[in-house]
DNA sequence: GCGATCCCATACCGTTTCGGTATGGGGCGG
DNA sequence: CCGCCCCATACCGAAACGGTATGGGATCGC
């Protein structure tokens, strides 16, 4: 599991369409499809419905989205945490 | 930046020594080396304090760990989300 | 029913990243 | 001065990634 790929799955499942997801990651659609299936894979559990129309989260999807979303933000925060701070004399309210 | 990166920064931040935290990870030291200036250059600011006898943190690095360990437990927590349930009757007690 | 269309999945290829071995450079202790 | 213990760099083969081309299945219009 990478956290591209926590991304990709976040994607697809907002999208429920896996060629959106990808033009919204700026990839293209064979690898995003290969990211999520492998990612199926390593949980062994499938997280997605295939149906004709696109791709709809399983139950097991939703709870992994709730946690993946979790991951996503904590490494925000972790970068966040690094920056360098505002000037002294902040312009918001002063 | 990955998840093996945070992985192996936590680990070095823990050991205070590349050497150990690379037996402790199954890698050898030079890449682990590498990931960690690395995982600096893309922070944009330095993590250890290089010093004859190993590695120490920074305030900076203090900070970021914590962090860290919270997304490799949300990671943690995603990946037990989805295991079976253990059996109904439960062979802890009985 | 047939062809066009829209999905996702697979095959293949070039590039990039990763990990391992060998080696360099600097500080400390005998 | 010499050996030892650190981390850093150089180089190489293996694995992963992303892109293009293509296949297989289902739906809609005719």
């Amino acid at each position: 599991m990478s956290l591209a790929q926590l991304e990709y799955f976040v994607a697809v499942a907002e999208e429920e369409h896996v060629g959106r997801a990808a033009l919204r990651l700026h990839i293209s659609q064979p690898p995003l499809s290969r990211h999520i299936r492998r990612l199926e894979e390593e949980l062994g559990a499938p997280l997605f419905e295939r149906t004709p129309r696109g791709m709809r989260l399983l139950p097991t999807g939703e709870r992994f989205l709730t946690h993946a979303r979790r991951v996503l933000a904590a490494v925000d925060e972790a970068r966040r945490c690094l920056e360098p701070e505002p000037p002294p004399d902040a312009p918001s309210a002063t």
